[in-house]
DNA sequence: TTTTAGATCTGAAACGATTCAGACTGTCTT
DNA sequence: AAGACAGTCTGAATCGTTTCAGATCTAAAA
């Protein structure tokens, strides 16, 4: 009766952990922690030893006990705004970093975030300490996120660049160079009056397509229209509407830039519908990452930008921040491929 | 000297634990864990100390140490596999379901799967005990993960119905209906020779899709060609080559019934290519949940799929379980709009 | 022979929450 | 006046991990 009220040190049920193993080798739990880890004051043989148990019975760091202990959550969170999305930008971006994230100790979380309050989601990631790197997408100039993570010491990377004197990681798609060469292709399609439709105003991309676009027209000596009602984040029926009524004037653009592949589909319905047709009449370049566009509009000139390569490329940056390297160092400028 | 060394009762530092709002109201530990959980052995007076106090310093469960007691992660998992989505599904999918998770304790993390081993995450999920709840897709007649979950006696739900005698919670769309109702389109407009592109052989809905199929022709008296070199995964570029090919055939098909949007857009293209024109030479019959085919072929006939609601559904099946609703009664079929 | 140093290993405390088994108070019964 | 009882509250143990401060032992140095 006795006996069977003292905790005997039987074999432990449920899950390996690191008291199964220490069960196991007769060690002791703190010995198994630091040989799991390569502690150097373990010896070689008992190393070699716990780890053999440790992958024979399948042992895995129960997580809630390190984030306990440690305060490493093996989280990484990618904050989007949610919203249509018809150029596949969310699937391949969160693809894209899944794949940096597999074989990694990390697990992806998303969290989506209503524009009314874009801090939301960042200020309860630093609050509860929910996750250790972070990945945002459109960024602004001056990004209040990131000034905010910045001064939290939370590891994070952008998909896009910021504009305020602060050093962070950041994958971006050179948006300047892709405006520039895309009135390049439509001049040389002898294309004169030239419309951009580009980025939500208030995007740092949005700034840098208007600079390239601005800068492609002056060094062909000519002049454009940004349009300012719409931009691509417009639903598609008022873009085809807006466009309709462009083309209906008496000299309307005959190339038009185009900052979404999904936009650039409402773009040419609406200059279809006042009787225009492309290739024809006018030309359109804009940005793509599926096969659509050839199924259904081929003449559309299409310079590929790769979001699968954006989400990996953030993931990586943040998982080296978190492993040590210098956050200075990190960031990455990808030029457009000339169509 | 010795006072120095006595663990004195300081004011915690910190983010707020159990422990802050012990010292702030003088309560114990226990109590204020009672009180924050309306335990009955508390006095009222006391709760509302606590949980006004809890409230102003912004008091939130640490997860690690809720997970570490207890168990519960507070988190439910995705698992999609990864692929081409010019439909949107991912994004709306995975929208829906964190709609239905915000506002409560849940996270959401997503873990993609490779075709190749698809138990892979979901063992992964029941051998770490990583998450509460689970959300599949793709479900087959004969599906091992669902078994496999519900031997671990893991809450779930899926996208899509089984067929294994097993009772488990399902949000899916009524396939079966779909295509009986794009043959009964399709008849008429007076189209005779119908072909059905439908999602690849193996899953659930196909098996539905191909039975609508099949029903509608019956019941109008007429046979139709299931498609079977080819489905709704199969790269664009090869579905328009493969319907150039048919379509360039003596007596081509007339009508078309296709699962998915993006995949019907390479129909039309292969159509065209043999110099069959939409609405004049053939018709075709569709879902979709996003706007654009309005846009580029609007004489496709869509009938409208909601993935957002799907994500939603699921989800909010996956918390009832959980909080203890019967999973036999967790299930819906939504019954496609007559187009 | 006694120290010292190095090489290995271990116990205990801590992270934050939950929960069981009491402890304390005061009121009511008998 | 003693016991019972309800109403409140608390201490301690626990989950799995990490880490600090030793403990133990052997072998080399004095």
């Amino acid at each position: 009766m006795i006996a069977a009220m003292i905790p005997a040190d039987l074999p432990p049920k449920g899950p390996p952990t690191l008291k199964t193993i220490a069960f196991m080798t007769g060690l002791g739990i703190s010995t198994v922690s630091r040989a799991l880890k390569d502690g150097p004051e373990i010896g070689a043989d008992t190393k070699a030893r716990v780890k053999l148990i440790a992958r024979e019975i399948g042992y895995r760091p129960n997580r809630a006990g390190v984030r306990l202990k440690t305060g490493k959550t093996n989280v990484i969170t990618v904050v989007l705004n949610a919203g249509e999305d018809g150029s596949g930008f969310f699937s391949n971006f969160v693809y894209g970093i899944s794949d940096a994230l597999s074989g990694t100790s990390y697990h992806l979380v998303v969290t989506p975030y209503s524009l009314s309050d874009p801090m939301a989601p960042v200020r309860y990631i630093v609050e509860t300490g929910s996750a250790d790197g972070v990945i945002l997408s459109r960024t602004q100039p001056d990004d209040p996120r990131v000034r905010y993570l910045l001064e939290n010491g939370v590891a994070f990377a952008t998909h896009g660049r910021t504009e305020m004197g602060l050093v962070h990681p950041y994958f971006d798609f050179d948006n300047e160079a892709f405006a520039a060469i895309a009135v390049k292709n439509l001049v040389a399609k002898t294309r004169r009056r030239l419309a951009l439709l580009g980025p939500p105003a208030g995007l740092t991309y949005a700034k840098h397509t208007h600079l390239g676009f601005e800068r492609g027209l002056r060094e062909l000596g000519l002049t454009g229209v940004p349009l300012t009602s719409i931009d691509v984040d417009t639903p598609l029926r008022e873009v085809r509407e807006a466009c309709r009524q462009l083309a209906s004037n008496a000299l309307p653009p005959d190339g038009v830039v185009c900052s979404a592949l999904r936009t650039s589909f409402a773009v040419t319905a609406g200059f279809e519908a006042a009787g225009l047709r492309i290739g024809r009449d006018f030309d359109l370049v804009t940005k793509h990452s599926t096969e659509l566009k050839e199924m259904l509009r081929p003449e559309i000139i299409a310079i590929p930008e790769d979001f699968h390569q954006a989400g990996h490329g953030t993931a990586v940056m943040v998982m080296d921040w978190l492993a040590g390297a210098d956050p200075a160092a990190l960031g990455r400028l990808v030029k457009p491929a000339e169509a």
